[in-house]
DNA sequence: GTCTATAGTCGGATAGAC
DNA sequence: GTCTATCCGACTATAGAC
């Protein structure tokens, strides 16, 4: 009886691991050995696979980036182009985004990749760089496009962009600062009814904070 | 020509190295050494005057959040109690909390101990415990006061706790993923005149998520 | 492709001089 | 109160067997 049933690749082991600890512990505090334990190897398979302990942090911050990159995509599949919406139907689409973000950062599986991109946001390194292009540009780009289109001229570019990132900000601050918003709440875990509490409120903030003052209500 | 003008203690200077080392490599990453050496004194002074590593960092939390303290409590001094505010008023004190909230986020000087807190948000130790009790607690909690006086009986208690956890996510984003909020607005800093952009669209944002429909427009 | 063995560096703690 | 000197454990990297 083994622990990983269909004994996965080493490579691939390693790299679930190391997620988690240098999630936990940062570049300098993870170890290669505890990583290796984990991942019941040997320590010089690091640098087999990856060339050393800066290549595994690299490789991990490229296999989140495709994880997350592949979740959205799959949200953002079919949807129009921001430029071609009305603004009740862009509200729409920020909507189905946001409702996604906030799956995805109270997922179970996200937890260490918060926790490994928040440090990178502290302390970015070439692993930001990484995430930048390949997921976060993206998707920020689309949701400003889309708080342009719901403002219908109200809001200058800048505005909307600041919008935009305070948007992000009420979906995030449940997994970056998930110790803090489990003492106000009182809660002890968030499952999925209080997810659908969560995202119900959020719903509400972003149509008042984007919705035109004499415009639709959804 | 010294380094230091007035030659400050030791502790003290050993203090402010160890926020900025701990924030920025957390507690294993950073080294006694190097935080000794930063302060201009031996190792071996980070036992004398903390007994050891661990100690140190319990001291950093408990500096950090007497700081913020000292802030928040400049702001909350002489405002009223929730229970007595009329819906309206009660808008007004968080307009006035979430500005001081802002401002603290954005000044230089909140860049060592957000990175210490948000280390503390993914992997909460003993000191997550002293920033909780001593800051954190007394803020959320006036917070949500206020939010459920603002709310006039629309929501329920959990509902408020939630809300307030939004607002201050709007706040906390600027500084907890300030590498994306920087990348998003194309900003290369904050500066005064931005942070009064980003107070100005918070500020219409908390309105329109609190205000009731109805009620007065500020 | 995975392992063991080992080299060389750096970590925190501590003893003791001043 | 601050320093130097030293111990010893833990770290990364690498060579080489299989």
């Amino acid at each position: 009886m083994r622990k990983e049933p269909p004994e996965r690749p080493t490579d691939d082991r390693l790299l679930d691991v190391a997620i988690d600890q240098f999630g936990r512990k940062g570049l300098e505090g993870a170890s290669t050995r505890a990583i290796a334990a984990a991942a019941g190897t040997a320590m010089s398979a690091i640098t087999y696979h990856y060339g050393g302990k800066e290549g595994l942090y690299v490789a991990t911050a490229r296999h989140i980036a495709e994880q997350m990159r592949s979740r959205f995509t799959a949200v953002m599949a079919n949807a129009p182009h921001a430029a071609d919406l009305e603004p009740g139907a862009a509200i729409e689409q920020i909507f189905a985004m946001a409702g996604a973000l906030l799956q995805i950062m109270l997922s179970a599986e996200a937890a260490p990749w918060a926790r490994f991109i928040v440090r990178e946001q502290m302390e970015p390194t070439e692993a930001f760089e990484v995430l930048w292009s390949e997921v976060m540009s993206p998707v920020s780009a689309r949701l400003v496009a889309l708080v342009l289109r719901a403002g219908a001229g109200r809001w200058t570019e800048t505005e909307a962009r600041i919008r935009a990132v305070t948007l992000i900000g009420q979906i995030l601050v449940f997994r970056v600062a998930r110790a803090t918003a489990l003492r106000v709440t009182g809660w002890d875990d968030i499952g999925p009814r209080r997810a659908a509490d969560i995202s119900r409120i959020i719903h509400a903030n972003v149509h008042a904070i984007l919705a035109s003052p004499g415009g639709d209500q959804s």
